[in-house]
DNA sequence: TAGACTATTGACAGAATACATCTAGTGCAG
DNA sequence: CTGCACTAGATGTATTCTGTCAATAGTCTA
């Protein structure tokens, strides 16, 4: 890991930018196989490479997402073990904007695919040095 | 595109962030074809699908990675036409942040596959629709 | 001498992030 | 019966990041 200036800071202790970035979809993708908890989401998402998740980002993810009416959450009636949670649900607009999130990972990996293609055939042909 | 909500906006109309976070990666690239201005760097951006980059926003961050130590730059001494126009040049430094920064593309790209496949393989299962 | 093009810099509002803190219920060890 | 750990979720805020607009400046052409 390069080395820090002052301007942008690097000095992640916790998630990535990345991992944050992928954070909505992989919500969208949890919540389209059912209705769940916060709780558990988080725990999923370690799956998906984004462990270390601070929880309050998450909630405040699914709040947001809520906002523009991709996911409704309501107050679970019964009573279970632990305090009040509540159950988050995909809308239909969700389920939308989870089929174009695809769409636009697709294209940014194509640009990732890219980039890395042009990195390997530049290194091949000057074989490392640099001018 | 899907429903903007006040939170955090979706309305861009130039350069995206997905584009803003490849740049400096690109940028490093193009640069370790050899030393170049900032104008043509511009240029060359878009063939890698990063066109309609705000030209401020290319030397911000051109000037974030000389701070890092990334690249270094000096006023060009012979006139050509058009106003003084700074060389820049990629470090020793740069070179190294180049390949560390393929590892982690590489990396995102594979956690964007994972996530995609993890989604076509729902919805084959589900056949579409959602609960 | 007014544009058009090359080249770079500065300023700033608004969005995104990390991090810490706070509320709250249950169950358990001591 | 007290404190602690765990589950569950919300809020506040300082800082950083980003996009956009505007400014400066030299050269060339009409």
């Amino acid at each position: 890991m390069p080395g820090r200036g002052r301007g942008r800071g690097w000095g992640w202790r916790g998630a990535s930018r990345r991992a944050t970035r992928l954070m909505e979809p992989t919500l969208l993708l949890l919540l389209h196989h059912g209705p769940t908890h916060g709780y558990p989401l988080i725990e999923q998402l370690s799956e998906y490479g984004l462990a270390d998740m601070d929880s309050s980002s998450v909630y405040r993810a699914l709040r947001d997402m809520e906002e523009r009416g991709w996911v409704t959450s309501s107050w679970e009636e019964e009573e279970t073990e632990g305090p009040p949670r509540r159950v988050y649900r995909l809308t239909t607009l969700g389920d939308d904007v989870l089929s174009w999130w695809t769409q636009d990972l697709q294209e940014t990996r194509d640009m990732i695919d890219y980039l890395l293609g042009a990195y390997s055939r530049h290194m091949e042909e000057g074989k490392g040095e640099h001018h």
